[in-house]
DNA sequence: TTATCATATGAACAATCATTCATACGATTG
DNA sequence: CAATCGTATGAATGATTGTTCATATGATAA
């Protein structure tokens, strides 16, 4: 598609340019995974519940009782970051414990933190 | 109150470590504020919006007409994205080119493209 | 001034999503 | 076995949000 030649080629961005602009693009799968990964990080109760496992493991009802937040809510949330790979469990007994996955929640979070802090 | 002491001491959490995974909560504003400017990078089309700016500044209608997008929405997004300081835009003419605001989008986006990739 | 181009914006609608409620499952204890 | 504890889950609801549509604003050109 001739998108630059539609319009004024002095102001507007020139074809060549247009065409390597979206070759650059990702594609469209990976920006959807994307979008869907920091989806998991722009809710409170998520952030909420991987900073506190930031320096150890926590079980489903300790962090409900810190947070002051429903068990179930917690559970569906705990559900959802793990299906997503940032959290990971073990189960004693009745009990299950939540940890991070990886560093790269860490990285992320703060980034974000550090672009707040202008 | 005595988180661990309702329960078995010996699988749940002790008190004080109670205490201390509490006290290394940021605010609750900077948890809400956190979550907000993840939010941003939550969504497909702001992510390529992103994307697009990451090499060079574009203008609204071509940014619309890269992405096959209405202007209309890609305005509403460019909005957003604008109030919250991720993208900054300078006018010439009729013509008002957007760009990125500052290194944090990239590094947060390659991080995020980073996790991905396991 | 009038027409046109580029962008912005308000309202409405549709879709997404987090929480709640009730209940079920799994494991331990008595 | 029954009772209890910790966790998981499905359905429903309320709230949030991205897009569309119509229209307005701002700037340039004729």
């Amino acid at each position: 598609m001739e998108v630059a030649e539609k319009r004024n080629e002095y102001i507007h961005i020139k074809n060549h340019i247009a065409q390597e602009v979206k070759s650059n693009l990702p594609l469209e799968d990976t920006l959807y995974n994307l979008a869907d990964l920091f989806k998991l990080f722009g809710d409170t109760t998520r952030i909420k519940i991987l900073y506190l496992l930031f320096d150890r493991e926590l079980c489903v009802c300790d962090i409900a009782t810190l947070l002051g937040i429903t068990q179930s809510a917690i559970s569906h949330q705990l559900k959802t970051l793990k299906a997503n790979k940032l959290i990971k469990c073990r189960r004693v007994g009745k009990t299950v414990f939540y940890s991070l996955a990886d560093d790269h929640v860490r990285t992320i979070i703060a980034q974000g933190a550090e672009h707040l802090e202008e």
